[in-house]
DNA sequence: ATGCAACTTCAAGTCCACTTGAGGTCAAGA
DNA sequence: TCTTGACCTCAAGTGGACTTGAAGTTGCAT
């Protein structure tokens, strides 16, 4: 068990941080010591889950969603598989991204964004952030 | 030349983003005609890295800082470099995370938390931002 | 028993990235 | 010429993710 300062300094997150996530339901402590709020160890790993969740672009509402207040991060088959592909198409452009950035330093060209090189490395995730806004026509812009 | 509803179109950008990128420095319009504004082609382009670059986490101050408002997205390579560097260590969270998710759908252990399997997948992950946690302490919390 | 640092709650504030709304302008077609 | 609709500006509002501040409480060392 371990007190809020505690799990602050093990997780790296404020205090108000972790008394926010569990206003909003993404962790929850065990107990109290009069006042004072108790944390399993569990909650450690937890709280590196979000965090890794988050900087996959999750927002934390997305992340409850798919982690219970339990420790089960479950659901049905479907949600997980979806955001296991959301993933992968993240990944797909930030290597784009982080190989266009690689090439442009090593690239003479007066104006990058016409490097016919540096188009072909983006262009997959170019093409595809174009499709994406033609598919959500129907709810525009709200991406 | 397009007008901000052509370019709305092409880029799924809605005209209030892009009248606030401009506002902000992150494009510009090539001129008007009478009030509207009018843009280069180019432009598409810069608003898909733009797209690309916030998905990779970053602010649009950081990417305004890396990209110029002219069409050259140079700085030295320190910089670049770092960016580039930044990126890797997403991709690598992300594997993890994503493995993790496509793992969790295969496995029956009641708590995935618990479960070493999964904790392997992600550890790599994990105990880099534990050791960023670390890092940090002279400035705690901020990140 | 007393002091106090570390916790507590709750409301309000902040920053970012936009969106919305009110009121105005203008180019082009009927 | 007149209308209309798509643009314009500028200020204020929104939502997400927290942080900060004020005021109160408490476990623990002295």
């Amino acid at each position: 068990m371990l007190d809020i300062s505690e799990l602050s300094r093990a997780s790296g997150f404020s205090p108000s941080k972790l008394r926010y996530y569990e206003e909003v339901g993404l962790i929850r402590s065990a107990g109290r010591r009069g006042l004072k709020r108790l944390y399993e160890d569990e909650v450690k790993t937890r709280i590196s889950l979000i965090s890794l969740a988050q900087t996959a672009g999750f927002s934390l509402g997305e992340i409850k969603e798919t982690m219970g207040p339990e420790g089960r991060p479950d659901l049905d088959r479907t949600v997980l598989a979806a955001k296991a592909d959301a993933i992968d198409v993240r990944i797909k452009e930030l290597t784009a991204l982080r190989d266009g950035l690689r090439h442009v330093m090593n690239c003479t060209a007066e104006n990058h964004l016409d490097c016919p090189r540096f188009q072909r490395i983006i262009c997959v995730a170019l093409t595809k952030k174009q499709g994406d806004a033609k598919r959500s026509k129907r709810n525009p812009n709200k991406g």
